[in-house]
DNA sequence: GCCGTTTTCGGCCCGACTGTTTTCAGTCG
């Protein structure tokens, strides 16, 4: 039974939870939750790291006893450790700390006095009116643990960037359109474009803060005000996404920019960084003793710690540091950069466009070229072309192309990869088309050996130029297969072969991690938007942000070549 | 519990808001 790196990591999260609700030592606690992440970082499997001899403490933040605790785990999928607590406090307690306004310090005190060890003794301790009476517990906090419980919403949900987008944009046009705001930007997670966001943090430059933070909290879509102070509020919307907004003074927006983009982990370097060098730095700029010495915009305060501007899209405490102290930041790729798209459908298989339409659409956003790439035959719910409709759609496209300058259109399959690996086209079929994208739809519950060696080899028939969607996940929806990442990036590099970064909002696969592991790999990245409709095309940009997160840069990335570079790349 | 171009010991990021207090602890980001 193979442990997962997110067992790992959820395991050490627990620990960390536990430690913190016993009150010890807080460093200790903090080496649980940044080993947490570490382990969630990497993006090859620590079992099978640990198989191969490597010694799990060169990670950062995991030395030798995390990394004894690891191996535990991968051994015996359990961790003594965590029986060692539970003498002292049941293992449930921690679930309470998910009811806002609960901490570790307050679970402690319930457990204490009212011997408290799940949500379920919480409820009824809170129905029977005995909370209020604990010291530093009262009658309001009683009624906010009730009326949480009553709403049952406590499971963090995160939703897509792409969704998030649609209740941030207009937000932040309304927040920049309060009198008195200079200016406004959204920053966290979202600025950094992470696949998903769990909350959206607004920041905003301004005088008079409560004015502002009066005018947010009357937003149309606002339904109840969390908290609401002279520069800080956080609401949660009808949609359930929680926002929070910070207001300052115009002289500490990059300051606070940079605080409020995080990650975390980045600013908690950023932070050390300038203590290394006598200054402190916190969302209202840098400062030497009490003098505020620069933070009106990021540029300033990273000029301060001694670094060049990081790219938010890099700021997760990955060696993005580092790697700027040594000017070795990578140029990442942009928008500009793309020269055409390499994965689309039409309504030959699923798609609701016509060949023309798609191609005018890409020839709408300056593409050289356009991959049109329906689906094969054993995807018969997705209208999958048998020989005979492929060999009529080839002839369409033909007609196309001779009728529409200023665009190379490829002849291109998305075609299915079968349970043993052979594809669903025979050789002398996909020898008719430019472009060959293979790709797995079904018999996703493999073990990781029979789905790593079927995938490649479908990459062993030298017709195949990408492997679409490698891992399978739908974002929230359908977790990855089981895959040996590794094993996969070494034979696509060794074949010639390309991955996608499939830019659908609801899979961004490749993710970030696996990006960088392709770039070190040296496997070329393909950006392809999987769109059915010609609004689906500009989905690209979402493709786009998880290859920055993934430190990619033009020439790690196929589609950024003109045509004639990329015919070449073509031929295996 | 981790870490080291000052260090193998002594450090480890910083501030706003709420509720319960009667000056502040706890929580959150």
């Amino acid at each position: 039974m193979p442990v997962h790196n997110s067992e790992i990591a959820t395991m050490f999260d627990h620990v960390a939870d536990l430690l913190d609700i016993q009150q010890a030592n807080p460093f200790r606690i903090r080496a649980y939750r940044n080993a947490a992440a570490t382990i969630r970082d990497q993006g090859r499997n620590i079992a099978d790291m640990l198989e191969e001899g490597e010694d799990l403490s060169e990670l950062p933040g995991i030395g030798v006893d995390l990394a004894g605790k690891i191996s535990e785990i991968v051994k015996t999928g359990h961790l003594g450790l965590l029986d060692e607590i539970a003498k002292d406090i049941p293992d449930t307690l921690v679930e309470i700390t998910a009811i806002p306004g609960i901490g570790p310090k307050r679970a402690r005190a319930l457990h204490e006095a009212l011997d408290i060890g799940s949500l379920d003794d919480l409820e009824a301790a809170a129905e029977a009116g005995k909370i209020a009476g604990i010291s530093g517990f009262g009658p309001k906090t009683q009624q906010k643990i009730r009326d949480e419980l009553k709403k049952g919403d406590l499971a963090e949900h995160r939703v897509r960037l792409a969704m998030a987008e649609d209740f941030a944009i207009p937000l932040l046009a309304y927040i920049k359109d309060t009198p008195g705001v200079q200016t406004a930007e959204i920053a966290g997670s979202y600025r950094r474009r992470k696949e998903t966001v769990g909350d959206l943090d607004i920041l905003a430059a301004a005088q008079d803060g409560k004015g502002v933070i009066d005018r947010f909290v009357v937003y149309d879509e606002v339904e109840t005000i969390v908290s609401q102070g002279e520069t800080r509020s956080t609401v949660k919307l009808r949609s359930g996404l929680q926002v929070d907004l910070r207001v300052v003074p115009k002289v500490s927006f990059g300051a606070a920019l940079h605080y409020f983009t995080g990650s975390k982990a980045h600013n908690i370097a950023c932070r050390r960084r300038a203590q290394d060098r006598g200054l402190k730095l916190n969302e209202y700029g840098v400062f030497d003793g009490k003098t505020r010495i620069c933070g009106a915009t990021e540029q300033e305060v990273y000029d301060a710690i001694g670094l060049p501007p990081i790219p938010p899209v890099l700021r997760e405490n990955r060696g993005e540091i580092e790697a700027a102290e040594k000017g070795a930041l990578p140029e990442l790729i942009t928008l500009a950069d793309i020269r055409g798209d390499l994965h689309c459908h039409t309504t030959a298989s699923d798609g609701r466009n016509s060949i023309r339409e798609m191609a005018e659409a890409a020839i709408a956003r300056g593409y050289e070229y356009l991959a049109i790439s329906d689906h094969s035959k054993s995807q018969t719910q997705a209208g999958g072309l048998d020989e005979a409709a492929l060999a009529k759609h080839l002839d369409e496209i033909d007609r196309v192309r001779d009728d529409l300058g200023g665009i190379h259109i490829l002849k291109a399959s998305e075609v299915d990869i079968l349970k043993d690996g052979s594809l669903d086209y025979d050789d002398d079929v996909l020898d008719k088309l430019d472009l060959v994208i293979a790709a797995v739809h079904a018999n996703f519950d493999l073990d990781e050996d029979k789905q790593t060696e079927r995938i490649i080899r479908a990459m062993d028939n030298r017709h195949v130029n990408i492997i679409a969607h490698p891992t399978g996940r739908l974002i929230g929806e359908r977790r990855p297969y089981a895959l040996n990442m590794k094993r996969l990036m070494k034979a696509a590099a060794d074949r010639g072969c390309f991955l996608e970064i499939n830019a659908e909002p609801l899979r961004l696969d490749l993710n970030d991690i696996n990006c960088r592991m392709a770039k070190d790999a040296g496997v070329m990245v393909s950006i392809g938007t999987d769109a059915h409709s010609t609004g689906g095309l500009d989905h690209m940009r979402f493709g786009l942000d998880q290859a920055r997160r993934g430190w990619l840069g033009p020439d790690n990335v196929v589609n950024t070549r003109n045509w004639s570079a990329l015919s070449k790349l073509l031929r295996r």
